[in-house]
DNA sequence: GTCTATACGGCGATAGAC
DNA sequence: GTCTATCGCCGTATAGAC
């Protein structure tokens, strides 16, 4: 509990074997889970001795804690993109599929970050500090990006834009936890684009527009 | 692997001991997940040998699946209450609202079913069975009854009402996710009802009816 | 600073008494 | 059928050689 990082021990630690010990218990913590980890394969996963995974790390919890905050903070914080500044100019119905569909190509894509979330997700009771910060790092993100959005954008008039970018950003990663993570494409098949198509119908298009024409809608045709 | 539940081993075991085993190591399995439970404490908690829990089940793996079985099957799949039949009488703002609030009371007053699911979710990776079966008992359960009431309820007009469950499931879930299981509400307070106030917003009423009157809405009124 | 070798306890699973 | 006692293994963490 003394540290979690290196570099204040005593001597000096080699930066190189740092990263390895992080990268290869990264593979070992996101493929098995944190208790059933031992740090005998971390050693062997990033080719050093274990009492050189002890010099660097105090215990198992130091070296978890530390590789998941960086996961948090670094490798996996971006994954809904940089900010587009023109993102005001395009129609409403593109920016929010694109953010959907770039938010759901993670959970198709990249399987590391599946495991990545059960960690967090399964280890949350026992490891608070780490699942509060996935959710200023990843969370947080989301929807402050969404919720600017839905802020400035001019064809967007939502009562509680805060609340919206809750709902968005919860439809999809819950679409993503239960097809996904849950394994539930195998039972409850379901394509993506209708959650996104109808997440945008509510939020974006009136809903009597493409049922029949009333003739008094000044958004659509103009 | 041959045996997942007692009744069919040689002779006759003990059904009570039986239930005062899942008993314990439901207990032991919520508190400390699969792999930093061990089947010792799983015998003291149960008030039984470790002898005796091996006579009723093979491993370690067999108890909890059968434990996590019972659990997705019995303990927790009526969290959504039972089907009532005088719904299509009332307000959609009201079932809608009184759905929501039923499965957020759940995050906040039964922190079994947080740990239950930080669970399916932990181990959803190592034991895709037991998460299919939590999609199958608990997840469809709320998709189709939600998505029976939309597609009944006279005053709902959804153009797919499918994906419009899947939505509201999907955003309130992930609310109470972020918010107990992720300890969000330390660090992200949001009240509840702007969550529900928004999404019945989105999905029952119509969007300009309270911005201004365009006098050619044909719903509202009559 | 990094390695090999080891201490020591807890783990899952089993044998044998009754 | 349930218990006590035990096996063999692997866990974390450390000591001492280089």
């Amino acid at each position: 509990m003394r540290q979690a990082k290196p570099g204040r021990t005593d001597r000096q630690l080699s930066p190189e074997k740092t990263a390895a010990i992080l990268e290869g218990g990264m593979q070992e913590f996101l493929t098995h889970g944190y208790a059933a980890t031992s740090m005998d394969r971390v050693a062997i996963a990033a080719k050093v001795s274990k009492a050189t995974v002890y010099s660097h790390f105090q215990d198992k919890e130091s070296l978890f804690i530390a590789l998941i905050q960086r996961l948090v903070e670094q490798r996996f914080q971006s994954i809904f993109g940089t900010a587009d500044e023109q993102i005001l100019q395009m129609p409403p119905q593109v920016v929010l599929r694109n953010f959907a569909n770039r938010a759901l190509d993670i959970g198709t894509t990249e399987p590391q970050f599946l495991n990545f979330m059960r960690l967090i997700l399964g280890e949350s009771g026992r490891f608070p500090q780490l699942a509060r910060a996935f959710v200023r790092n990843i969370e947080q993100t989301a929807f402050r990006r969404l919720c600017h959005y839905f802020t400035h954008c001019p064809q967007l008039k939502l009562s509680d834009p805060e609340a919206t970018a809750r709902i968005f950003v919860g439809a999809v990663v819950h679409f993503m936890i239960v097809q996904e993570m849950l394994h539930g494409k195998d039972i409850l098949p379901m394509e993506r684009d209708r959650i996104v198509d109808s997440l945008i119908d509510l939020i974006v298009e009136p809903p009597l527009t493409d049922k029949f024409d009333t003739g008094c809608n000044t958004v659509s045709g103009g």
